[in-house]
DNA sequence: TACCGCACGTGTTCACGTTCACATGGTGCG
DNA sequence: CGCACCATGTGAACGTGAACACGTGCGGTA
């Protein structure tokens, strides 16, 4: 085994998956190299920033020349687990767990929706896009089962927490959040979260800022 | 006037929608006064941090007391600009836009859906939770009849910077994309993204750490 | 084969945000 | 009325990430 024992820091680590979706773009476009000035624009970032974060990955880049995007993407997706597929638990099969369910974009990039679990028994049986939802219930056993990378909590936000430990107990250790709420999990565990009421209220602070008066706070153009 | 000069810094600015939040739970719980301490519990993060926070608003709190629930709401209310309604335009009514058209949490938190539009000519004139949707070649009638603040890109990828820049020309400056591209818009207009792909495979990124070999990435517990 | 130019890789500098620790000042009790 | 307690507010230390600038090495060319 190679040293892998490099860190990658967070920031970074956030901002591959932008690199790679643009790196997929150039590949779709028959376009074998890439310079960091080139794909700095494409991702949104400056040029810098582009080298010292694929710095990171190694020396993959030809001085003089730029990267090779196919060599590129491979490391890349390598680097960040795309090897291999991830399997998805959505738990909360409402509104937006049914969106999602629906959603191709996920199983096609590699995280198949593997199963839908809900807490009402009225749900419990339905199919949504060729999945039967089952009980949350029966988590662990799914888990065990089909070997359930992630959970996505799609739930009210009061049920988040609970829904959370049970994913925890379930050995689930990746999990994204969509319920307005602040959930806590053991350190072992990564947690993210998408809260879009947060979003608009952020924009909300900065639209109140440029329209009530002089000073303008920072906006974040590209990326 | 007073002095609104005082410059928040991003990071908190991100946070503050998160204490709202938990400020609602407790004024709703009818709870008065809240230490930085306990309010750090709430919203997962520590208690200097909130101080920190808290006091780029005003010196609110009562010292050996703690704060006042009440009158820190309205306070933050006030800065992050609630007390006022910014009424939102979603574009491309497909299952996402549908999903977020339908969902109640928005209107409710002063965000009201006040259009939909899609450039699909069939959709055009469907009933979707009470708004008609309208084509997009209108949008700098709707915005400027209706008063829209903050516009939502709920399109494929690909239109994505388009319906961006039609937004920008229609003089909507507040936008939120969960399309999964990267776009650019004038350093005036504020921009924020959701992508779930991303956030997918930043877990995978962690998940293959911790499963793969030794070395473990930092993760984020709670919050 | 030697030189030139170009873009990568990276040490360094700088800015921002987090954390710490404590002075400050308000509250309530004796 | 004075004292003890307590949580806020904040300067200062610290750490991380962003930006910069340039040394480095490779490919192309003559
Ligand atoms: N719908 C949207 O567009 C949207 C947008 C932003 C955020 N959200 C958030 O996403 C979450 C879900 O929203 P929604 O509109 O789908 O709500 P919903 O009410 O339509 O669906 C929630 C589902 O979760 C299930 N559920 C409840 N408690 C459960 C538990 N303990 N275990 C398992 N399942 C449980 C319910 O049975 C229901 O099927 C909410 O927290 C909401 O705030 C939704
Ligand atoms: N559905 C999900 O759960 C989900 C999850 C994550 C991300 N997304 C992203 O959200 C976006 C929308 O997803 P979706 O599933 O709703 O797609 P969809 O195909 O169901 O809907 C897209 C809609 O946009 C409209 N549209 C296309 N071009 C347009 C233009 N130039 N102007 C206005 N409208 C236009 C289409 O007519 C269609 O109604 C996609 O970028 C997708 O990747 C969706």
């Amino acid at each position: 085994m190679a040293e892998r024992a490099r860190r990658i820091p967070e920031a970074t680590v956030a901002r591959l998956p932008v690199y790679l979706r643009c790196l997929l773009e150039l590949a779709e476009a028959k376009i074998a190299t890439i310079s960091s000035e080139r794909l700095a624009e494409l991702a949104g970032v400056n040029a810098a920033k582009v080298r010292k974060d694929l710095s990171y990955l190694g020396s993959y880049g030809t001085r003089g020349v730029g990267y090779d995007v196919e060599y590129l993407l491979f490391q890349m997706s390598r680097e960040l687990g795309l090897t291999q597929d991830w399997p998805v638990v959505i738990v909360g099969v409402g509104n937006l767990g049914q969106a999602l369910a629906n959603y191709g974009g996920f199983t096609d990039r590699g995280f198949p929706i593997a199963a839908l679990v809900d807490a009402d028994r009225a749900k419990v049986g339905q199919k949504v896009h060729g999945n039967v939802v089952r009980h949350i219930d029966e988590l662990p056993a799914i888990a065990a089962e089909v070997g359930i990378a992630i959970g996505i909590i799609a739930t009210p936000a009061g049920a988040a927490q609970e829904v959370a430990d049970r994913l925890v107990a379930a050995g689930i250790a990746s999990i994204l959040n969509f319920a307005p709420a602040v959930i806590a999990v053991p350190p072992s565990t990564s947690l993210r979260k998408v809260d879009l009421a947060v979003e608009l209220q952020i924009l909300s602070f900065y639209q109140q800022r440029r329209s009530g008066s002089i000073a303008v706070g920072p906006e974040r153009a590209a990326n």
